[in-house]
DNA sequence: CCAATATAGTTTGACTTACAAACTATATTG
DNA sequence: CAATATAGTTTGTAAGTCAAACTATATTGG
């Protein structure tokens, strides 16, 4: 073995040019990382990141609609009614039409979804405490409340 | 005017469980709200955020490879190829192959290439800016640390 | 020297996520 | 009741991603 190799990149040390000063830039690599190790978490439960957040809503505020996910989350209604289909698909939510407003659809989890997402929530506890493990006391509530200003200044 | 409609979309406050406290799910809020804003920054220059820092990289390395970005970046040697090209058919790049080792290509930024990553550099610091507007003295420097670090946790 | 193996990069196919526009259906109000 | 607004669906399109099979070049043990 070991044949027909060189070292392993570049030799030179790369030159990140401003690219790892910026925010923009540094918030993209970190939230990549994360959704790869997610990729453990959704081979587990079936579950995707964005299934996760919106099954967590949907459990915690039964009977809301799809107009509200949508404003929490950012997402075109079109976007979310497919994700909605797939969610009622895997029969992890269901939902019926609001008595007194027919347009809307009151979502709630099903057995099942609540199950899965106990199960998912668990996993993501877990993945929360592995980032804990490189910040220093009082720096995650720092940092959550920094993330939290960041997405408000483009609103 | 104004006729048929209904308070904006839910009467009562929504209940978000635990999802604004896990750093997964603000930081991707966080860097879906920076790249909605880089809608502009594209309209103007052309440029994706995938591209601006592919362009930012090249630029200050130039004679790069391919397989040294695709490290850095964490991405799929297939999706990068495809990148690249897109690239050189906007002329933004252009590659010659390494004479000493005919696998390599070495990328370097056109006159085009070094205008346009110019002019986005201009925006994207004026959309740095606007962050910094949120936060306080200091808090910059902290949160680039922490995200280097949350990246690297995930290694 | 050359066969075997490793590496750089491309192509193709599939999948995911997103948005926009046109549509259906229901509700409100002048 | 006609006009307008809102909730949600469908369809088309595009960007971004990965994986596998492929081409081409390089290295090295025997």
């Amino acid at each position: 073995m070991a044949r027909g190799r060189k070292p392993p990149t570049q030799a030179d040390p790369v030159d990140f040019a401003g690219l790892r000063s910026y925010i923009g830039y540094m918030a993209r690599q970190a939230q990549t990382a994360v959704f790869r190790d997610f990729a453990r978490i959704t081979e587990e439960t079936g579950l995707t990141p964005g299934e996760f957040s919106l099954l967590t809503l949907i459990g915690a505020n039964p009977g809301i609609n799809q107009i509200t996910l949508v404003t929490l989350h950012n997402l075109d209604k079109s976007t979310l009614s497919l994700a909605i289909r797939d969610l009622m698909r895997q029969e992890l939510i269901e939902r019926k039409k609001d008595s007194r407003d027919g347009r809307y659809y009151a979502l709630r989890l099903t057995r099942q979804g609540a199950l899965q997402l106990e199960k998912a929530t668990a996993l993501v506890e877990e993945q929360e405490r592995k980032m804990d493990a490189t910040l220093k006391a009082g720096e995650r509530a720092q940092l959550l409340d920094m993330l939290r200003r960041l997405s408000k200044a483009f609103d």
